[in-house]
Parts: C-alpha cells; sequence; structure tokens
DNA sequence: AGAGTTGTGTACCGATCGGTACTGAAACCG
DNA sequence: CGGTTTCAGTACCGATCGGTACACAACTCT
C-alpha cells in the first residue's frame, strides 16, 4: 500500500460548526441536508464522506453543542457549593439560550421535542442528552447533601429535576423571544425555592 | 339553485381530534399528510376541503387543544386567590402532560419550537399562543395584587413569567417520559418561591 | 513517472413532500 | 324524474427529501 490520499479541502471543524447552528435554529426535521450542506459550504458527497449522515452529523454537532455553548453545565457542578451551583447553572442557561448571534433557545430541547418516524432516532438522543444533564447535577447534589452543604433530608434528585425543569422553561421562553434580562429574573425567582 | 350537495361522510370533529393528537406527538413538521389523514380516517381531498390545508388544519387544531387539554388555564385564572392560580396552572400541566393515552408534552411547546423555512408560520402561531397564556396569567396576578391579595411590590409580569416558564420546562420534561409524580414534586417546589 | 488512495463535483436515485385536477357518487331540490 | 350542489377517490403534479454511483482531481508513496 501507498498514497494516503486527496486531503480534505474544508475544515471539518468549522463544517461541524455551521451545522450545530443549523440543527440549532431549525430543529433536525426542520434541517435539510440542503440547508445544513449550503452552511457549511461543502457538497453534499463530502458531507457524507466526512461525517456518515444526518444522524450521525447532528450526534456530532450535538457533541459540540455539548463541550460548547452547553459546556456551562459542566462548569456550574465545579462550584463550592450546591446553591452556587444552581446559580451558576441556570445563569448559564440564560445566558447561552440569550446569546446574540446564535439561535435563540437550546439545541438540546427544541433540536428535536417532537417528531415523526424519520426523526425518532435524534429526539432519542436528546432524551438521553437532556436525562444525562439532569444525572449530573443529581449526583452533585448528592454530594453536597453527603458533605452537609445540604440539609440531611434534601432529596437531590427532586432538586435537580427542578433545576433542569426551570433550565429547560427558560429555553422554551428564549425560543419565543424573551430577553436575556426577563430570563435572568426568572432564574433569580426560581432560586427563591432553595432549600434553607 | 337548488340542492344544499352531498353530506360529509365522517365527523369533522372526529377528525380534527385525531389530527390534534398527530400534531401533538409528533410536531408541525414531523407530521406528514400521509400521516394525518390516515389518523383523521379521510383522504387528503376530503381534508382539505374540510380543513383548508396542512396550516390551516394545525391552526384548527391548536384550538381545539386550547379549549381542551390545555383549557386548565382558563380555569386556574378563576380560582380566588393568585397562589391557587398558580398552583392549578401548574397542576393542570402536569396532568395534561403526562396524560395517559395522550402524548406526553404539551402540544404548544412541542409542535414546533424551532422549524425550517415550510414550518415558519406554526411556529410563530405557537409563540404567539404561549405568549397569550403569559398574557392571561400576568393580567390574573395584576388583578391579584390590585385586591391585595398578593404585595403591592410584586411584579405581576415577572411572576407570570415565572410560572409560564415552569410549565414549559415541565412540558419538555414530560416529553422526555419523566412521571407524573415526579413532575407535581417540581411544581411543588416551583411553588416555594412564591412571594410571601 | 506510476500506482494507490482519498476527497470533490455532477448527475442521478426512488421515495415522499404538500397540494390539486378530474371523475363519479351521493345527497338535496323542484 | 332531471338539475344542481357537494363530497370522495384516484391519479397525478412539480419540488424536495435523504442518499449514492461514478468520473475525476489531488495528494503520498515507491
Amino acid at each position: 500500500m501507498s498514497g494516503t490520499g486527496r486531503p480534505r479541502g474544508f475544515d471539518a471543524d468549522e463544517a461541524l460548526h455551521a451545522a450545530m447552528l443549523v440543527f440549532w435554529r431549525q430543529g433536525y426535521e426542520g434541517a435539510s441536508l440542503a440547508d445544513l450542506t449550503a452552511a457549511m459550504g461543502i457538497t453534499k458527497t463530502s458531507m457524507y464522506a466526512a461525517f456518515g449522515n444526518k444522524e450521525e452529523l447532528f450526534r456530532k454537532a450535538l457533541a459540540r453543542y455539548d463541550v460548547g455553548p452547553a459546556s456551562y453545565g459542566y462548569r456550574a457542578v465545579e462550584q463550592p457549593t450546591a446553591r452556587e451551583v444552581a446559580e451558576a447553572f441556570l445563569t448559564g442557561a440564560v445566558r447561552t439560550t440569550t446569546q446574540p448571534n446564535c439561535p435563540a433557545g437550546c439545541l438540546g430541547v427544541q433540536g428535536s421535542l417532537a417528531a415523526g418516524e424519520s426523526g425518532e432516532p435524534a429526539r432519542e438522543i436528546l432524551v438521553a442528552w437532556r436525562n444525562n444533564g439532569g444525572r449530573m447535577l443529581e449526583e452533585r447534589f448528592r454530594r453536597a447533601v453527603e458533605e452537609g452543604d445540604l440539609p440531611e433530608e434534601t432529596d437531590a434528585g427532586r432538586l435537580a429535576l427542578y433545576v433542569m425543569t426551570v433550565a429547560f422553561g427558560i429555553a422554551v421562553q428564549a425560543a419565543s423571544g424573551v430577553s436575556r434580562a426577563d430570563l435572568q429574573e426568572v432564574a433569580d425567582t426560581a432560586l427563591l425555592a432553595w432549600p434553607a
């Protein structure tokens, strides 16, 4: 064997970033291959060679979203106290879902909440992604209970579910066009329910 | 002129109900005319004659959803106190989004959060529908402030936005498969933030 | 240079998309 | 009965869907 072949003529990272934005703005089913490849600046053939197919492209775009716009979640759980974790998480959600020059809302929510048969795999990918976020928060809160940071009787799962629910609601409101300032007020209000 | 023509061979109300369920389960873009008419038990021709087109069918399905599964909102604002309004609203959201034999989640949320070009009208219809719910709640809370039911300094708009946000979050969680009992706990937790 | 390998562009695939023209069938009226 | 009106089914429309076959270009290796 010999020869490593022709190098690709585009930046795969940039192309994936562009695809992520299209999925974010239009959802999985609303983003056609024509929309995606036009934004990525490549042809369908190149997309299939580089990323597999539409579903794989979506999976990779979500992974990029996870470590990019959604990375506030990982930073949040590193806060020293559970209260600060929740504050950072909700503030991060507000900021990411209302970022200028980015689609309003959250890819992990509006990417595919309900779908027809062909969009079912993407929907399930997002269900798993959202549940994973809740699990991460729950484990962090459980640790906080063990450390005495949260009251002994605190239900970590319930608290995590609450914070995640508010974050998802914020994402929906952002998709409706609600402003960053208004959503930050919502986040502040939600924290009034914090256990004593 | 004479003759009133052949009567339609199907129940338009039943057909609309079936269409509503398909939109609810699959979203606007995920619901094809083939899916819709199969569920409605009629042909495309009959659907167009009776309802106009897909977008009009969606509009009418949403109207039916509004006075059916989503009617808890109207009942909620009739509660005697603002606190009871919020309780009824959130409990109603929990119950409707987790109703057995119905799609999980809320048609007004997952019907179309993000969409491609062809789904933009439906998306805007839902944005308006959601904003309308918030306005209704806000007016009710404003009245509660005037009546002395809520503290004088209460920001009715902010409170309404908060309650709506939690309700939307509940809808997202329900679409992910979270149980009714867990979501009722979320609703209860959210109400801990209620103004003194 | 030549062989081997891989990316790219075109042109195309069958299937499905939302929507409609047309033909009868089924009802009402007189 | 005939005449009129409306609904229903078939068959079809152009456009777009996600995906691919194929020829060729561009690179590395010997």
